[in-house]
DNA sequence: GTCTATAGTAAGATAGAC
DNA sequence: GTCTATCTTACTATAGAC
């Protein structure tokens, strides 16, 4: 039984590369260039959001140019999806890992398993706070909002599916919201003033959660 | 005592004017024109939402020109925030007038006279369910899902003090997460295939709200 | 691979005649 | 109030030197 597994969505993203995506090998200069251009991009996309932010304003800030941008991202939305695709990465590894660890500490509990889960993706938006606030803005390129709540939809209705061992032991409009709890609260964290606040509200949302959520 | 009083947000919105909006009198010709670009709007964000429709687009279904929009209008965020602040009004307005309905019916459970205001509120989702679909796309112009959360947050924490009584009954992160599941079950109700499937959705999860909120 | 320069396109917004 | 014509800005895309 393998919960917030990473394959979840490690296979190709049914959205993604909107014009075909840059390859990721290449000479030790482009992987620097296109790192500065990605970490450029994460900055002007948290002060600006998807709209806002320009082209020119990224290749400027990551010391290159914008020829050299569109060498390496086909447009402006397969930049947003690349930092989108790996933040993403990241919050489930982090799932999984806490998953494994309370499993080893003797964990059985299943809902107490899932909550574990929870609790580190918000964790994970109080870490990557300015990253996860442009994620959670609601802003990006047309059609990501709906691609991003299935995808989170999708990650919490296949674990609930382990927890309670049958095939569809969740009502749609459960996951429903359980998801838009847990959209909200991840906006909530990022935007907390300090961590103690965001904690707060991690251990009372889990809180509410639990209340929702059918005892196995 | 008043509940979901259209008073609520009928004052001067806290956004709104993004840059300085028209008036409302004028020449029963203007007023026609006026009526016809926003009818035309309407349909446009529906079908392309705010950042796939273009000004022109708009002033042709309208048989206007673009001049005449931009007379009414000063800007698209304009044409957009105007249709808001309508169906916002219709919305307020139906939650009041169900309010009312529940209480000359001699209802005077606290909770059960919110939940009727909410119904009322998910049935208009459903009435407007082209409209309701573009703001709850999360489309919009920058920043507006951030006032349309916080208008309906506010709207949610009078309206449950008025029902508990007390000056702050809900803890910011109920309040959170009941904002959250009417955004989404709104959302869903809206994009739901039959008049029953939305009438399922709203039971069910009128029926998980309840189990959040605490007993009055 | 990276750069400068530039053309093309689309859309928001404005000016000024009527 | 309404119109046509035009301005401005910004993303996309490409060419061609180094």
């Amino acid at each position: 039984m393998i919960l917030f597994r990473c394959e979840l969505s490690a296979g190709a993203p049914s959205w993604g590369r909107i014009r075909g995506m840059t390859e990721t090998t290449g000479s030790r200069r482009a992987q620097v260039t296109r790192a500065a251009l990605l970490e450029a991009a994460r900055e002007v996309f948290a002060v600006a959001g998807y709209d806002g932010a320009n082209m020119v304003d990224i290749a400027h800030r990551a010391q290159a140019s914008i020829g050299s941008l569109y060498h390496h991202f086909a447009a402006k939305s397969d930049l947003y999806v690349t930092l989108y695709n790996e933040y993403h990465l990241r919050q489930q590894h982090r799932a999984a890992q806490a998953f494994r660890n309370a499993l080893a500490a003797g964990e059985q509990d299943a809902l107490r398993l899932f909550m574990v889960g929870t609790r580190a993706y918000l964790e994970g938006c109080w870490q990557e706070r300015k990253l996860a606030a442009v994620f959670l803005s609601g802003s990006g390129p047309a059609g990501f909002g709906v691609i991003a709540r299935e995808r989170f939809g999708d990650w919490l209705h296949a674990n609930a599916t382990l927890v309670n061992g049958h095939d569809r032991p969740l009502s749609d409009v459960l996951v429903l919201c359980l998801t838009a709890m847990a959209t909200e609260a991840g906006r909530e964290v990022a935007a907390a003033p300090t961590k103690a606040a965001a904690r707060r509200t991690i251990d009372e949302v889990l809180e509410l959660m639990g209340r929702l959520y059918p005892a196995s």
